[in-house]
DNA sequence: CGGTTTTAGTTAAGGACGTTAATTTACGCC
DNA sequence: GGCGTAAATTAACGTCCTTAACTAAAACCG
């Protein structure tokens, strides 16, 4: 409705952007094959994708032998035109990754920090740090780095620069990428919810692959969702589209770490688990990480009632939670990752589509399939590492060249 | 990323789309006006207005004197190029509007019917009788009615034509479009959920105005909600997004019609505040239509402390449901309405408002204002006679020429 | 082994559009 | 009645897609 005028430099933008798109997705593939799939002629496929050539993104990938007639030749994305760099800030420190652009990670790096709350030049020092070191350890040159993208455990406000509110670690109103560019960091930076990357991850390329409405559900210490209509996450106002956790699923329930009660985080979040836990003084004693500790407790579960009981009403929630998105959303597929929801999910994904039908009106959740995660709950820094390349396909251009660094990009 | 290919027509029609939709929510204006707002050349603006008044969608509408210079002349929609009809399908019966294409109501035709569960025959058998007489009614030329909308009680979904679920009226899968074929309606059709057309009401011409981001939550007999994200309904995979209702706010809680337990609407809406203050046992009698039973109890909060206290829980339910929709959708406006909405919220406001605070993240909540709806409860006919208007804007073309009548208008 | 067939990809001509830069139109004002 | 000013139209031009003709590269076949 207020939509900007369209000119005719717009439709190359566009179709452009098509055949980039569908070559990164599902390629490689020929010319002609390219036509047939976009409804373009043969003359501007051709046309287009000698331009992508030219520019060095495509690259010519082989042959496919004929039965009779010219072979064709295939087309592909060029892995090496250049490479994104993928940042997790976690409760426990940085992970940094680098992809080449058929999304291969070419090199790691870790940089442990003390227990949040965080102090914003700190991390910051580690991240210009992290993304300095990373260059060298995949051995790619520092010129071909497109752009670095940023999972964080908040919600990002995205004004002239990048500005992140994370209460759980401490921040408010951190402008992370002024901090970034105060220390020398040159790269176009896309800082994100480490829960919208997660879910862009799975959307790519794990359990919500061809899924146009979706909601990938993360259940980890914190309880978040990437909410996906018509291919696009949600993002609202000020893209703090998706917290789930902090929805009430006990009006007047349990308190919070937010502050109000009856979270559903305040129950199915790592934390809540193991507290309540605690609380039903089964004598069982755990060790190692939450991961481990909850997978104890689901195992436990086998052989005492009692904690069986538990995991039971924990399902419960979590289904009743899921239930509602799907009644809010209509999604046609619901992903449940974050490392609690993998653990509940391994054993009890038939529970918990039982209690998500039950708290769901049966339209929508005929509509919908309930799976786990593909990627694992590690898959933060991945997705921050698409956030460049969805720009780099959206505008059929080098991230480099934008004007904005970040773009709203409607994948 | 499956978007299709664009080619050169594509680029007239959405700058047709662009000025014809100026023209409708901000006109008159003149051409130079729409130059400067579109950032269309003078010439194009020129050039496609001519194109409009030829096929007379638009008319100049007067001039603008001038302090020297050749006088602008104003353009606008011409309210008469055609009518569309709004339907609304309610629990009581039919009413349908007729308005002309500046939204002016031009007459209206009830057809009451017997209580639900209602037979499909039937309601579509009114539904005809109510589209064949309002055109008369109207004093319009038959053949300048462009298209007719429906706002039903239930969700809708949009395959070959539309089929309608609706529980509440004992409706499962009742394909409406082609019952109304089959009774000699040749009018292209618009079927949708009623909250989503009243929400579309309220986003035009309502409290919505203005707002990207925004939920239009309904409060009645039932409970609903139309959620817009940047600047569409959200419609989910088959069109029923939007289902609040039947979102658990106690786990556990009070059974609800719906066959699941502590949903919204077993606290919020019109019956079950009904049943509970009747459970309540003031010894106050209540006289007339629910709504005016609704306001007797709101009104009675001012002299009975027990009736204050179940008032105020009932206000806090809602707006702690109203705090899950700022904390999943980030909007920017929540409006409120429905006629229990507009009862509680008329002398509730500021305690609804608190207690979505007190339920809502304070980076969401801060950024969402929360109001009362403007059209008050029966703009569901009004909304319903948009989605042809909306698909005439989005199109600039009349509704009569597309080729499926329903699409799915990102306003 | 050279012509034929088949399929892939490229050129060339043509049309739809928006843009810029004149040019014309329609007023108010001496 | 000419002048100044702003609105609107026209003309020339460039971009980009399309159709249709054409070239390229292989298998097939006598």
């Amino acid at each position: 409705m207020e939509a900007k005028k369209t000119t005719v430099r717009d439709i190359r933008r566009r179709n452009r952007s098509i055949l980039l798109s569908r070559l990164f997705f599902e390629g490689p593939l020929s010319r002609l094959e390219l036509s047939g799939m976009t409804g373009l002629s043969a003359a501007t496929a051709s046309n287009v994708t000698a331009e992508l050539i030219d520019e060095r993104l495509v690259v010519e990938a082989g042959q496919v032998e004929s039965d009779g007639g010219r072979p064709r030749v295939l087309l592909r994305v060029d892995p090496d035109y250049g490479y994104v760099v993928g940042v997790e800030l976690a409760e426990t420190g940085i992970r940094a990754e680098l992809f080449d652009l058929s999304m291969t990670r070419r090199a790691t790096v870790e940089e442990p920090m003390p227990p949040a709350p965080f102090d914003p030049g700190a991390v910051a020092d580690h991240i210009a740090k992290a993304l300095a070191a990373i260059v060298p350890a995949a051995g790619v040159a520092p010129a071909k780095v497109l752009a670095a993208g940023i999972g964080v455990p908040g919600t990002v406000d995205h004004e002239s620069s990048a500005v992140v509110h994370a209460p759980t670690v401490g921040w408010d109103a951190v402008r992370l990428e002024q901090l970034l560019r105060d220390r020398g960091v040159e790269l176009p930076l896309y800082v994100e919810n480490g829960a919208k990357t997660q879910g862009q991850a799975e959307m790519w390329f794990g359990s919500g692959r061809g899924a146009r409405h979706a909601v990938i559900v993360l259940v980890g210490s914190g309880v978040g969702a990437a909410l996906v209509n018509n291919g696009a996450i949600l993002r609202g106002i000020s893209s703090s589209a998706g917290e789930w956790g902090h929805t009430t699923c006990v009006y007047g329930g349990r308190p919070c770490r937010c502050g109000a009660r009856g979270c559903l985080e305040a129950y199915v979040g790592a934390d809540a688990i193991l507290d309540r836990f605690a609380e039903l003084g089964t004598g069982l004693t755990l060790d190692g990480d939450a991961d481990a500790r909850i997978r104890a407790i689901v195992a436990a579960a086998a052989d005492d009632p009692a904690v069986a009981a538990f995991v039971d009403e924990v399902a419960g929630m979590l289904g009743d939670g899921i239930a509602n998105l799907v009644n809010l959303l209509n999604p046609e597929r619901v992903v449940l990752g974050g490392f609690t929801g993998l653990a509940l999910g391994e054993r009890l994904l038939p529970r918990i589509r039982a209690a998500a039908q039950a708290g769901a009106l049966p339209h929508p959740f005929g509509q919908a399939t309930i799976e786990l995660a593909k990627l694992g709950p590690d898959a933060i820094a991945f997705g921050a590492a698409t956030l460049p390349v969805a720009d780099l396909l959206a505008r059929g251009a080098d991230p480099r060249e934008s004007a904005a660094a970040f773009t709203y990009v409607d994948a």
